[in-house]
DNA sequence: CTTACGATTCCC
DNA sequence: GGAATCGTAAGG
Protein backbone atom coordinates (compact mmCIF):
# COMPACT_ATOMS: atom_id res chain seq x y z
CA UNK A 1 0.00 0.00 0.00
CA UNK A 2 0.95 3.59 -0.74
CA UNK A 3 1.58 6.05 2.35
CA UNK A 4 0.56 9.23 2.05
CA UNK A 5 3.69 11.86 2.20
CA UNK A 6 4.15 14.98 3.50
CA UNK A 7 5.07 18.09 1.39
CA UNK A 8 8.32 19.53 1.59
CA UNK A 9 7.99 22.66 3.54
CA UNK A 10 10.02 25.93 3.86
CA UNK A 11 11.56 24.90 7.23
CA UNK A 12 12.83 21.94 4.41
CA UNK A 13 14.63 24.79 2.08
CA UNK A 14 15.38 27.33 5.11
CA UNK A 15 19.33 25.06 5.47
CA UNK A 16 22.33 25.00 3.88
CA UNK A 17 22.34 23.80 -0.05
CA UNK A 18 24.58 21.27 0.76
CA UNK A 19 22.28 19.87 3.03
CA UNK A 20 19.12 20.27 1.33
CA UNK A 21 20.94 18.84 -1.86
CA UNK A 22 21.79 15.73 0.23
CA UNK A 23 18.18 15.51 1.55
CA UNK A 24 16.60 15.72 -1.61
CA UNK A 25 17.97 12.46 -2.32
CA UNK A 26 14.82 10.12 -2.75
CA UNK A 27 12.55 13.08 -2.26
CA UNK A 28 9.63 12.93 -4.95
CA UNK A 29 9.03 15.73 -7.67
CA UNK A 30 5.40 16.36 -8.44
CA UNK A 31 4.26 18.47 -11.29
CA UNK A 32 0.20 17.51 -12.19
CA UNK A 33 0.03 13.67 -13.27
CA UNK A 34 3.96 13.56 -13.53
CA UNK A 35 6.00 12.29 -10.62
CA UNK A 36 9.54 10.70 -10.23
CA UNK A 37 11.86 10.27 -7.54
CA UNK A 38 14.94 12.73 -6.99
CA UNK A 39 18.31 10.79 -7.89
CA UNK A 40 20.88 13.10 -8.61
CA UNK A 41 20.97 17.16 -7.22
CA UNK A 42 24.03 19.64 -7.32
CA UNK A 43 24.84 22.55 -4.56
CA UNK A 44 25.23 25.89 -5.34
CA UNK A 45 26.60 27.62 -2.36
CA UNK A 46 26.03 31.97 -3.18
CA UNK A 47 28.03 34.66 -4.24
CA UNK A 48 31.70 33.35 -3.21
CA UNK A 49 31.44 30.26 -5.58
CA UNK A 50 32.72 30.93 -8.40
CA UNK A 51 30.37 28.45 -10.77
CA UNK A 52 26.80 29.69 -8.83
CA UNK A 53 24.92 32.51 -11.21
CA UNK A 54 24.75 34.80 -8.05
CA UNK A 55 28.84 35.00 -8.41
CA UNK A 56 27.54 38.47 -10.11
CA UNK A 57 25.47 39.20 -7.16
CA UNK A 58 21.76 39.89 -7.68
CA UNK A 59 20.09 40.84 -11.27
CA UNK A 60 16.93 40.29 -13.21
CA UNK A 61 17.84 36.72 -13.52
CA UNK A 62 18.77 35.73 -10.00
CA UNK A 63 16.40 37.61 -7.97
CA UNK A 64 14.75 34.53 -6.92
CA UNK A 65 17.80 33.06 -4.99
CA UNK A 66 17.43 35.91 -2.75
CA UNK A 67 14.23 35.70 -2.10
CA UNK A 68 13.06 33.31 0.37
CA UNK A 69 13.98 29.12 0.56
CA UNK A 70 11.79 27.09 -1.71
CA UNK A 71 10.87 28.74 -4.68
CA UNK A 72 11.65 27.56 -7.99
CA UNK A 73 15.09 29.30 -9.83
CA UNK A 74 14.21 28.50 -13.90
CA UNK A 75 16.54 29.53 -16.38
CA UNK A 76 17.59 29.08 -19.58
CA UNK A 77 20.73 28.13 -20.99
CA UNK A 78 20.93 27.48 -24.84
CA UNK A 79 17.57 25.93 -26.23
CA UNK A 80 17.13 24.36 -22.63
CA UNK A 81 15.70 25.07 -19.05
CA UNK A 82 17.14 23.76 -15.79
CA UNK A 83 15.27 23.75 -12.49
CA UNK A 84 16.71 24.86 -9.26
CA UNK A 85 15.34 25.18 -5.59
CA UNK A 86 16.72 28.60 -3.52
CA UNK A 87 17.92 27.29 0.07
CA UNK A 88 19.19 29.14 3.12
CA UNK A 89 17.06 32.61 3.95
CA UNK A 90 16.03 35.17 2.32
CA UNK A 91 19.40 37.46 0.62
CA UNK A 92 21.59 34.31 0.64
CA UNK A 93 21.52 32.96 -2.66
CA UNK A 94 22.25 29.40 -2.18
CA UNK A 95 20.61 26.85 -4.05
CA UNK A 96 20.15 23.40 -5.67
CA UNK A 97 19.73 22.43 -9.32
CA UNK A 98 18.17 19.03 -9.81
CA UNK A 99 19.81 17.16 -12.35
CA UNK A 100 17.78 13.63 -12.76
CA UNK A 101 14.72 12.28 -11.63
CA UNK A 102 13.58 8.57 -12.14
CA UNK A 103 9.92 8.46 -13.54
CA UNK A 104 7.58 6.92 -11.22
CA UNK A 105 3.91 8.50 -13.03
CA UNK A 106 2.87 9.82 -15.76
CA UNK A 107 5.19 7.87 -18.20
CA UNK A 108 3.18 7.83 -21.41
CA UNK A 109 2.89 11.87 -21.81
CA UNK A 110 6.79 12.17 -20.80
CA UNK A 111 7.46 9.81 -23.20
CA UNK A 112 5.59 12.12 -25.45
CA UNK A 113 7.57 15.35 -24.77
CA UNK A 114 10.60 14.06 -24.86
CA UNK A 115 10.05 11.92 -27.78
CA UNK A 116 12.09 9.21 -26.57
CA UNK A 117 11.25 5.78 -25.46
CA UNK A 118 13.93 4.61 -22.98
CA UNK A 119 12.75 5.53 -19.31
CA UNK A 120 16.07 5.60 -18.13
CA UNK A 121 16.65 8.67 -20.53
CA UNK A 122 13.70 10.23 -20.02
CA UNK A 123 14.98 12.74 -17.19
CA UNK A 124 18.54 11.72 -16.24
CA UNK A 125 20.13 15.20 -17.17
CA UNK A 126 18.41 18.74 -15.51
CA UNK A 127 17.39 19.78 -19.25
CA UNK A 128 16.07 16.38 -19.73
CA UNK A 129 13.47 16.32 -16.96
CA UNK A 130 12.16 19.93 -17.50
CA UNK A 131 11.02 18.87 -20.58
CA UNK A 132 10.02 15.48 -19.42
CA UNK A 133 7.97 16.89 -16.37
CA UNK A 134 6.82 19.89 -18.65
CA UNK A 135 8.51 22.59 -16.06
CA UNK A 136 9.00 26.15 -18.27
CA UNK A 137 10.63 29.36 -18.09
CA UNK A 138 7.33 30.54 -16.33
CA UNK A 139 7.94 28.22 -13.79
CA UNK A 140 10.67 30.75 -12.69
CA UNK A 141 9.41 32.00 -9.31
CA UNK A 142 6.76 29.41 -8.45
CA UNK A 143 6.34 28.33 -4.78
CA UNK A 144 7.54 24.88 -4.54
CA UNK A 145 5.77 24.23 -1.23
CA UNK A 146 2.32 25.23 -1.72
CA UNK A 147 1.49 21.65 -3.11
CA UNK A 148 -0.03 23.47 -6.39
CA UNK A 149 1.55 23.53 -9.27
CA UNK A 150 5.07 21.82 -9.13
CA UNK A 151 6.48 20.54 -5.98
CA UNK A 152 8.20 17.93 -3.78
CA UNK A 153 6.97 15.35 -1.15
CA UNK A 154 8.53 13.57 1.50
CA UNK A 155 10.41 10.19 0.01
CA UNK A 156 12.73 7.01 0.41
CA UNK A 157 16.04 8.28 0.84
CA UNK A 158 18.54 6.46 -0.47
CA UNK A 159 20.25 3.89 1.59
CA UNK A 160 23.74 5.01 -0.03
CA UNK A 161 24.61 7.84 -1.81
CA UNK A 162 27.66 9.62 -3.82
CA UNK A 163 29.60 12.91 -3.81
CA UNK A 164 31.30 14.29 -6.85
CA UNK A 165 32.07 16.96 -7.97
CA UNK A 166 29.79 19.21 -10.63
CA UNK A 167 29.46 18.77 -13.64
CA UNK A 168 29.46 20.93 -17.13
CA UNK A 169 31.27 23.81 -15.10
CA UNK A 170 34.71 25.00 -15.53
CA UNK A 171 35.01 27.26 -12.08
CA UNK A 172 35.58 25.26 -8.51
CA UNK A 173 35.08 21.64 -10.73
CA UNK A 174 37.02 19.96 -7.65
CA UNK A 175 34.47 20.94 -4.84
CA UNK A 176 32.29 17.50 -3.88
CA UNK A 177 28.49 19.24 -4.65
CA UNK A 178 27.14 16.29 -6.70
CA UNK A 179 24.74 14.29 -4.73
CA UNK A 180 23.75 10.91 -6.48
CA UNK A 181 21.65 8.04 -5.09
CA UNK A 182 23.82 4.70 -5.64
CA UNK A 183 22.78 2.49 -8.34
CA UNK A 184 20.26 4.55 -10.26
CA UNK A 185 20.27 5.76 -13.61
CA UNK A 186 21.84 9.53 -13.26
CA UNK A 187 22.99 12.30 -16.06
CA UNK A 188 26.52 10.28 -15.54
CA UNK A 189 28.36 7.75 -13.07
CA UNK A 190 30.41 9.00 -10.00
CA UNK A 191 34.16 9.63 -11.34
CA UNK A 192 37.30 8.52 -9.67
CA UNK A 193 37.08 11.00 -7.08
CA UNK A 194 33.12 10.02 -5.62
CA UNK A 195 32.88 9.40 -2.45
CA UNK A 196 30.39 6.58 -1.08
CA UNK A 197 28.68 7.54 1.98
C1' DC B 1 25.37 49.06 -28.54
C1' DT B 2 28.54 44.73 -29.34
C1' DT B 3 30.83 40.76 -27.69
C1' DA B 4 31.59 36.62 -25.10
C1' DC B 5 29.98 32.61 -23.07
C1' DG B 6 27.61 29.15 -21.06
C1' DA B 7 24.90 24.84 -14.20
C1' DT B 8 23.20 21.14 -22.03
C1' DT B 9 22.24 17.78 -25.29
C1' DC B 10 22.71 15.00 -29.18
C1' DC B 11 25.20 13.49 -33.03
C1' DC B 12 29.66 12.43 -35.67
C1' DG C 1 35.05 16.23 -30.15
C1' DG C 2 31.70 19.71 -32.04
C1' DA C 3 27.62 22.22 -33.35
C1' DA C 4 23.18 24.25 -32.28
C1' DT C 5 21.73 29.13 -31.36
C1' DC C 6 19.92 32.76 -27.59
C1' DG C 7 19.56 35.12 -23.17
C1' DT C 8 22.40 37.17 -19.77
C1' DA C 9 26.10 39.87 -18.21
C1' DA C 10 30.12 42.61 -19.12
C1' DG C 11 32.59 46.07 -21.60
C1' DG C 12 33.07 50.24 -24.54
Amino acid sequence: MTVARKTLLRSFFARSPERVAEDLLGAVFVHGRSIGTVVETEAYLGEFDPAAHARFGQTARTRVLYGRPGFAYVYQTRHHVCLNVATSVRGTPGCVLIRALRPVRGIAAMRSRRGVDDVWRLANGPANLCQAFDVRLIHDGVDLTRGAGPFFREGEPPTSFYRDERIGISRARRWLLRFLSAGEAVSRPPGPRARLI
